[in-house]
DNA sequence: CGGCTGACTAAGCGCTTGCTTAGCGTCGCA
DNA sequence: TGCGACGCTAAGCAAGCGCTTAGTCAGCCG
C-alpha cells in the first residue's frame, strides 16, 4: 500500500472545496464563458477529480446561478448608501452610485463579467430571478436622475436613455479592464463619477 | 423513387447558400455564443444538413471570423468621415464618431455582440488580426479628444480613460439593445452623442 | 447520349461533454 | 474495537460535439 503524501489526501475533508470549486468555475466562466468551460476545468482548477464538482455543487449551471446572485447582491448592497441619500443631494448620490458600480465592475471583473455576459445560460426560472435584480439596479440609477431632474440640479433628455448610458460604460468596465492597466479600480471609478456627472448636470 | 417537390432541391445549387449560413451563424452565435452554438444550429437554421456547413466553410471558427472581420470593417468604415472632419471642428468629430458607432452597435447588434463579446474564442492568429482593428478604432477616438484638448474645446483629465468611457457606452448598447425597445437606433445615437459632448466639453 | 462538375445529404467517426455509480479511506462516536 | 457517515476518486455511461466520408442528383458541355 501506498503511503499518502499529498497535502490532500483523500478522507481528509477539506472545509473549503465548496468555495474553491465556486472560485475556479468563477475564473473559468469569466475567462472562457460558461459554454466554454467544462466540468473538468473546474475540478482541475480546484485541485480535484471531475466527480468532486457534484459532492458540493448540483449541477454546472447551479455553480453560474450561486456566482450571479452573489454579484447581484454584493452589487446592489454596495449601491445603498448612494440610494439613501439620493433624495437631499442628487448629484452626490449619482458620484456615490456611479463610484460604488465602477469600483466593482473593475476589482472583480470576472464575477462582473459572469453577471453581465452569462445571463442568457441560466435556466428559464434562474433567468427570472436574476432578471429582477438586474432591473432593480437600474432602477435605482433611473431614481436619482427622476429627483435630481425634478430638484432641476439634472439636466436630462431622457432618464432611461442616460441611465442606460451611465450603466453601460460601468457594465463595459468588465469587459476591458485588466488588474495591470495602469489605472486602479478606485482612480477608474472616480473619473467615471466626474463623468456622469458631467453628462446630466444642469 | 421520390420527386422532389421541395423549393430547394438537392443538386440545385443555391447561390446564396454561403451567405446564408453567415447570416445563421451570425444570429446564433449573437443569442447564444459561440461555444453555445453547434454547427447543427448553424444548418438548420440555413435550411441544410449539418455537412452543407463545410461545402462553404472551412470551420465553425472561420466562420466566427469572417463575421468579426466583416463587422470590424463595417464599423472603421462608418467613422472615417467623423475621423476626417476631427482637426477642423474636433466637437463635430466626436459627436459623429459615437453617432456612428452607436448606430451600428444598435441597428446590427448582433454581429456587434459577436465582434465585442466573442473575442476570445478566435484562434490566436485571428485574435492578433481582429485586436490590430480593435485598437485602431480606440485609438481614432483617443486622437478625437487629443485634438480637441489642444484646441481647448474639450477639457479632459485622461483621454484613454474618457475613450473608454464613451466607447464603453457605446459597446454596451449592444448587450440591451432590442429592436422593439421603442427608442430607435438613430434617436438613441443622436442623445449618447449628446451625452458623449458634455462628458468632455470646456 | 454520356461523362464530368459541383452542391448537397445520410451516415457515421472519434472524441468530449455533463453527470452517475461503485467503492475506498478516514473520521467521530459508541 | 467496531461501524456508519462523509468526502472523495476511478471508471464509465449516454448524449452530443465538430467534422469527414461516400455517394446522390441536377445541370452543363461535348
Amino acid at each position: 500500500m501506498l503511503v499518502n503524501v499529498s497535502a490532500e489526501a483523500p478522507g481528509q475533508p477539506q472545509p473549503d472545496a465548496r468555495q474553491r470549486l465556486l472560485d475556479a468555475a468563477r475564473s473559468s466562466f469569466a475567462e472562457k464563458g460558461f459554454h466554454g468551460t467544462t466540468t473538468r476545468d473546474i475540478a482541475g482548477a480546484a485541485g480535484m477529480s471531475p466527480a468532486a464538482v457534484y459532492v458540493h455543487h448540483a449541477s454546472k449551471e447551479s455553480l453560474l446561478h450561486e456566482l450571479s446572485l452573489q454579484g447581484h447582491r454584493a452589487t446592489a448592497t454596495s449601491l445603498e448608501p448612494a440610494i439613501a441619500t439620493a433624495a437631499q443631494d442628487p448629484e452626490a448620490a449619482l458620484r456615490a452610485w456611479v463610484t460604488a458600480f465602477v469600483t466593482r465592475h473593475a476589482s472583480e471583473h470576472s464575477t462582473a463579467r459572469i453577471v453581465n455576459y452569462e445571463f442568457e445560460a441560466l435556466t428559464p426560472e434562474h433567468r427570472a430571478e436574476i432578471g429582477a435584480w438586474r432591473s432593480q439596479i437600474q432602477q435605482s440609477l433611473i431614481e436619482i436622475l427622476r429627483l435630481g431632474c425634478d430638484a432641476k440640479v439634472f439636466d436630462v433628455r431622457d432618464t432611461r436613455v442616460t441611465a442606460n448610458a451611465i450603466a453601460g460604460m460601468g457594465v463595459d468596465v468588465a469587459r476591458w479592464f485588466s488588474d495591470d492597466a495602469g489605472t486602479s479600480p478606485a482612480e477608474l471609478a472616480e473619473q467615471f463619477a466626474d463623468l456622469a456627472v458631467r453628462m446630466v448636470r444642469a
